[in-house]
Formats: C-alpha cells, sequence, structure tokens
DNA sequence: CCCCACACTTACCTTTTGGTATGTACTGCC
DNA sequence: GGCAGTACATACCAAAAGGTAAGTGTGGGG
C-alpha cells in the first residue's frame, strides 16, 4: 500500500488531525480547558455523537486530555498536551492563511457551485 | 448552518483542500509541472478515479493549472497557481510537524489499534 | 413535580468518499 | 498483430464518515 518513500510528513499530521472537525476542535481547545458543550457551541453544526468520538480519538492519539471532575451534574473539560500544542501551532499557518482568503475562496465556490447546477 | 463567528480560517482551508488526498496532491507538485500519471506513482494507493476527480476539484478552485498539450497519446501536466503557491507554504509547518514526529504517531497509533483488539 | 442541563452512549439511517473494472482513441515497440 | 502506456470517463459497489433521535443518571430551578 505504502510504495513511495513519503518524503513529506502530511500523511503523519493527516493521520491525527484528518478529518472535517479535528482541526477546529485543536483550535478552539487552544485558549485553556475547554466543556464539552462549550467546544460544541463554538464549533457550530458539528452533533453531540461525532464530537464525542473525536475528541476520543484525540485523547487517544495524547494530543488532548481529558478531565473528570468527578461532580453530578457531569463537568469535564478538555485541553492540549504539550504535544497537542505543537501541533497547534503548525496548524496557525493554515488558519491565517484561510483567512487572507476567505473572501476569494467563498467567491469562487459559489461560482464553482452554479457551474454544477447549469 | 454556520452560527459561530468562526474567527480562525481553518473552514475556509479545510473546503479547499479537506480530503484524504488533496494536500499529498498539492505537495507533490510543488517542483513544478507535473504528469497525471506521475502524480499516481508519487503518491501511490491512490485511484485514477480518485486521483482525475480531485485534480479537477482542484483546478476549479483555482489552486492548480491543467495544461493539455494536445498530443497523442496525451501528455497533461499539473502545476500550482501562485494562488496555490501561497497555500503549500502553509502547508509546510504541517509537513516538518509530521516528519519531526513521525516515529512518535506511529507508536501511538499502534499501541492504540492493539488496545482496540483487545 | 416537571423539565432542563450536563456529558455522554446507542441504534439506525443517509451521505460522502473511495475502490474496481472496464472502455476509449491513439501510438510506439517488439 | 498484440500489448503497453497515456489521461481520463463511467457504472457499479463497499466502506467510512457523519447526522438524527432517543435514552441515561443526577441535581437544581421554577
Amino acid at each position: 500500500m505504502e510504495q513511495s518513500d513519503t518524503p513529506c510528513g502530511l500523511d503523519v499530521s493527516l493521520e491525527i488531525m484528518g478529518g472535517k472537525w479535528k482541526p477546529l476542535i485543536l483550535y478552539h481547545v487552544q485558549d485553556g480547558p475547554t466543556r464539552f458543550s462549550e467546544i460544541r457551541r463554538l464549533i457550530g453544526g458539528i452533533s453531540e455523537k461525532v464530537l464525542a468520538q473525536q475528541l476520543r480519538d484525540l485523547v487517544a492519539m495524547s494530543v488532548l486530555e481529558r478531565r473528570d471532575h468527578h461532580r453530578v451534574p457531569p463537568v469535564v473539560d478538555y485541553s492540549l498536551t504539550p504535544f497537542g500544542q505543537t501541533l497547534v501551532e503548525a496548524l496557525i499557518p493554515l488558519c491565517e492563511w484561510g483567512n487572507r482568503n476567505r473572501a476569494r475562496v467563498t467567491e469562487i465556490s459559489q461560482s464553482v457551485s452554479r457551474t454544477k447546477i447549469k
């Protein structure tokens, strides 16, 4: 399956943060411990099931740390591990690129979807 | 659907290069015009159908440029547009992160899949 | 007493993504 | 003459990802 010598590390990063939501999760957790429901509100559009799933994945990859405050009703929060912190730093240029090009990208993708309909 | 004010541009970048293969394609095209079959060989593991599809997407988003040399048997190559070049630059930190952490990530993901089996 | 909030889990279904196999028009090589 | 290679398209199918709706146990507010 792997037949190239993969000089580029993208396959590694994608194994951890590949998927629609994981980069967004990492980004929104970066300002300190964040609770489940707060992450959900920050991202917007993600379902509880999927968020729980992806958080479990990220914890398993030791990118995030889960803290259960053992209170009832439940209080749990998530924060970056030092390892996760380095990933987020590598992610920041992509954030900036996205912000710089937001207008252009929305414009292009609108014209693309218009030509698809016709 | 979009209910947060999305201060982070990741959603924009992900719209363009989200998916399993697109970042890899961009990476491998960066050294100049590259032919279809060459990209395929460089990446390894991608099918013709999917590659053709994603190349079309990337061209539609004006990240890549397609040149048909109008020869038979067909000769076509793909290269980064100036716009695409800026994206690849934002992608490089992730490559480097992946290369730095390749060993660690493979180790972790192996122990994860082991615990899943048991 | 009723309902909501919390942080999930589970069952079920739809959508998206990816893969396989085949075909195409043509040329160069043996 | 037959086969490989080129850059795809197309039909069909399998797998993965994601969404919806419901349930869980508890406590606090009305």
